[in-house]
RNA sequence: GCGCUGUUAGCUCAAUUGGAUAGAGCAUCUGACUUCGGAUCAGAAGGCUAGAGGUUCGAGUCCUCUACGGCGCACCA
C-alpha cells in the first residue's frame, strides 16, 4: 500500500467514526507546497462547515486522536484546519521495499471490472489517414491501455468509414477512367486523385451527380462489379491503414467498418419508429427531443437513405448485444459533441443499457486557426509526419552520436521521433484546441519524451555499470533529500495512473513522468551511485534506480512510448 | 438566436475538481563539465488568473452579468 494509502486508511476510519454524515472522501492528497509537509487533509475545515463545528477544534482532535502509520512524524495543525503529514525516510523505505515487490508497481486493479469497448481513430477508406487522426488514435490507445492495466476487460475498436456517399463520388471517375488496376504503393494517392475529380464532377455537373447516386444506390444493392471494386478500395486502404499503425505501435481487436451494420438499418428504423421512439417529420424518420436540441435526430432521410447516426445505433446495440460492453467508450473530436448527445439519449430511450461515454478533444488548427480539413485546405499526411519525425530526431542523433552505424541510427531515430510526436500529442489538456506546428510536435526539449528517455536512459547506464539486468531488492537507506523526494514520488505512481485512467486525460500521467525524471535528474546530480560512500548506501541507491527506470518504462509504455537502453 | 467550449508569465501549457505563497517548458540573462551519458543541473527575471459583481473560513476552479475567440445546430461523416 502507497503512504497516501496508509495514511488514507487511518484518517478515513476516524472519519467515518466521528463523521459519518460528511462522506468518505478521498481526504488525503500530497501537499502542494512541501514546506507544509508531504501529505495533508482539509477535512477539518469541510466538516466544520457541514455540522457548525470549529474547523481548528476539529483539527486538534483529528490529529491527536487519529495516529498515522508507524514511523510517521506527529501530524501538525495549520491554518483553519489543516492537518499536515510527514513520513519519516524509514516509512518511505519500508513502502519503496513494497513497491519494489509489487510487479504492478503500486498501480492498483479495480474492484470493479468492466467489459469496455473503446472506440478509436477510426479513418475513412480511401483517404489516407492525416493529423486530424493522431489525437483519436494516441489517446484511445493510451486510455485501452491504462484501463486495461487497471484490470478492466479492454476492446478496442477500429469503427471504419467504408460505407458512406463518398463512394458513389469515387466509383464515378473510377469507372469513367476504365477501373485500371490500383498500384500497391500509390493507392491512397490515386483513390484520392479519383475521388476529387468524382466530388468535382459533380459539383459542378448535376447530371453526374445523379450518376454519383446511382452508383452508390448500385453499391449498396450489392451489384457485383461495384462490390468487388469496393472491396479492392477497401483492401489497399487496409494496407496503407496498417502500415501507419505498425509505425505508432497501435492495434486493433476488431476492425469492423460502418458497412458490417449495413444490413440491419431498415429493421432498425422500423423498430424505432414502432416503438414510437422515431417519427417521420418532412419525409424522413426523426428522433426528437427538444431538451437537447430544437432540430431533431435524423435517422433516415427523405429518400430512404441511412445515415451515420443510425450506423452508430447499429453498432453500439451490436457491442452490448454480442460483445457484452458494459460500457462504451468513444473517442473523437468535441464538434460531435452533439451527436453522442443524441445518440446516447436515443439508445436509452431504445432500452440499451451500457455507461456511454464521449471522450472528446479538441481540433487540430491550421496556421490560419480554422480546423484542417480534408477536403479543402491540406492536411498534414500521417505518413509525412512520421517521417519528418524520424528525419528531425536523425539530425539530431547525427549530431549528438557520431559513432553509430546508418541502421542503428535510423533505429534509434525511428524511436526517438515517434516518441516525441506522441508525448508532444497528449501533453496538453485533451479539451484545447491546438495549433499544429513542427516545431510543437516534434520539440526534443524541456518536457519531451527525449527527456524522459534521458533518465530512463541513465537509469539503465547505470545499472548496465554495476552488472545488473534488473533492479536489485536491497534495503534502501534515504539520506539525501534528493534521494527521498525521488522515493516518495516513486511511491504515487499508483495514483498518478489511477487519475490520469478515471479522467480519461493522459495528460495528467504526463505530469506525473516528467515530475519523476526531474526529480532524478536532481538525484543524478547529487547523489553518487556506483562512488556512494558505503557499500550499503551504493546498494541502496541503485534499488532506488532501478525503481526509477521501472516506473518510467512502466509510464511511457502506458502513453504507447517504448524505450531504449541508450541513446 | 440556442447549445457546447475557451480566455492563466512575452509564447505554449499545468494547477490532484473548492484548499495554504498559482507552477513548468520555450525564449531572455547568470553560473556548473577532461561527466555513474551535458538531450543535464543550479539560479535570476517574468502574474490584479479577460473584466465586474456574488457565494464562504478560503475562488484560477462554483453562480450571475459583460467583453473577445473557437465549434456545433435535418437529410455529409
Amino acid at each position: 500500500m502507497s503512504l497516501r494509502a496508509q495514511l488514507e486508511a487511518r484518517v478515513n476510519t476516524w472519519v467515518m467514526a466521528n463523521y459519518p454524515q460528511v462522506g468518505p472522501g478521498p481526504w488525503v492528497r500530497p501537499c502542494a507546497d512541501a514546506r507544509h509537509g508531504h501529505f495533508q487533509t482539509h477535512f477539518p475545515m469541510v466538516a466544520a462547515k457541514e455540522t457548525g463545528g470549529n474547523g481548528r477544534e476539529i483539527a486538534n482532535r483529528l490529529a491527536s486522536e487519529c495516529s498515522p502509520p508507524p514511523d510517521w512524524e506527529k501530524p501538525e495543525v495549520a491554518g483553519g484546519g489543516f492537518v499536515n503529514y510527514r513520513a519519516m525516510p524509514r516509512a518511505v523505505a519500508t513502502a519503496l521495499q513494497e513497491l519494489r515487490r509489487d510487479p504492478s508497481l503500486g498501480v492498483p486493479k479495480t474492484t470493479n471490472p468492466e467489459t469496455i469497448v473503446v472506440d478509436f481513430s477510426s479513418p475513412n477508406i480511401a483517404k489516407s489517414m492525416h493529423v486530424g487522426h493522431i489525437r483519436s488514435t494516441l489517446l484511445g490507445d493510451t486510455l485501452a491501455r491504462m484501463l486495461g492495466r487497471l484490470g478492466h476487460r479492454v476492446i478496442r475498436i477500429n469503427h471504419l468509414g467504408d460505407w458512406g456517399t463518398q463512394f458513389g463520388k469515387l466509383l464515378l471517375a473510377y469507372r469513367a477512367a476504365g477501373r485500371p488496376p490500383i498500384d500497391p504503393d500509390h493507392a491512397i494517392d490515386q483513390l484520392e486523385e479519383f475521388y476529387k475529380k468524382g466530388h468535382q464532377e459533380a459539383e459542378s455537373d448535376p447530371a453526374k451527380m445523379e450518376k454519383a447516386r446511382a452508383e452508390l444506390a448500385a453499391l449498396q444493392s450489392g451489384d457485383p462489379e461495384r462490390i468487388r471494386d469496393w472491396k479492392l478500395f477497401c483492401q489497399r486502404s487496409s494496407d496503407h491503414f496498417r502500415e501507419i499503425y505498425r509505425q505508432l505501435g497501435v492495434t486493433f481487436d476488431l476492425e469492423k467498418g460502418e458497412s458490417a451494420y449495413h444490413e440491419e438499418l431498415p429493421a432498425l428504423v422500423e423498430e424505432l419508429l414502432h416503438s414510437k421512439i422515431a417519427s417521420v417529420s418532412q419525409g424522413a424518420v426523426v428522433v426528437a427531443n427538444p431538451e437537447i436540441s430544437e432540430e431533431p435526430f435524423l435517422i433516415r432521410k427523405s429518400d430512404g437513405a441511412f445515415l451515420y447516426g443510425t450506423t452508430d445505433l447499429a453498432a453500439l446495440r451490436s457491442r452490448i448485444r454480442d460483445l457484452k460492453a458494459d460500457r462504451i467508450i468513444y473517442v473523437t473530436d468535441g464538434r460531435q459533441q452533439l451527436h453522442f448527445r443524441w445518440l446516447f439519449n436515443t439508445a436509452e430511450k431504445w432500452g440499451q443499457h451500457a455507461e456511454l461515454e464521449h471522450v472528446w478533444f479538441g481540433t487540430i488548427l491550421g496556421p490560419d486557426r480554422k480546423p484542417l480539413k480534408s477536403r479543402d485546405g491540406t492536411p498534414i499526411k500521417l505518413s509525412e509526419l512520421l517521417r519528418e519525425a524520424k528525419e528531425r530526431a536523425s539530425v539530431i542523433l547525427r549530431e549528438k552520436r557520431p559513432d553509430l552505424s546508418g541502421n542503428q541510427l535510423s533505429e534509434k531515430a525511428e524511436l526517438l521521433g515517434i516518441a516525441s510526436l506522441k508525448y508532444a500529442d497528449q501533453l496538453p489538456g485533451r479539451n484545447l484546441d491546438y495549433v499544429f506546428t513542427w516545431e510543437k510536435l516534434l520539440a526534443f526539449d524541456g518536457n519531451t519524451a527525449p527527456y524522459i528517455l534521458n533518465a530512463y536512459v541513465r537509469t539503465r547506464s547505470i545499472l548496465r555499470k554495476a552488472c545488473l539486468t534488473m533492479t536489485p531488492n536491497h534495503p534502501l537507506m534515504l539520506e539525501e533529500p534528493a534521494e527521498e523526494e525521488l522515493a516518495r514520488q516513486l511511491l504515487l505512481y499508483g495514483d498518478a495512473v489511477v487519475l490520469a485512467a478515471s479522467e480519461r486525460k493522459p495528460h495528467h500521467l504526463c505530469g506525473y513522468l516528467y515530475a519523476v525524471a526531474g526529480m532524478y535528474h536532481r538525484f543524478f546530480e547529487a547523489c553518487p551511485v556506483l562512488q556512494a560512500p558505503s557499500t550499503a548506501l551504493r546498494d541502496s541507491r541503485l534499488t532506488l534506480v532501478g525503481l526509477t527506470g521501472d516506473i518510467l518504462r512502466d509510464g511511457l509504455t502506458l502513453l504507447g512510448i517504448r524505450t531504449l537502453e541508450e541513446m
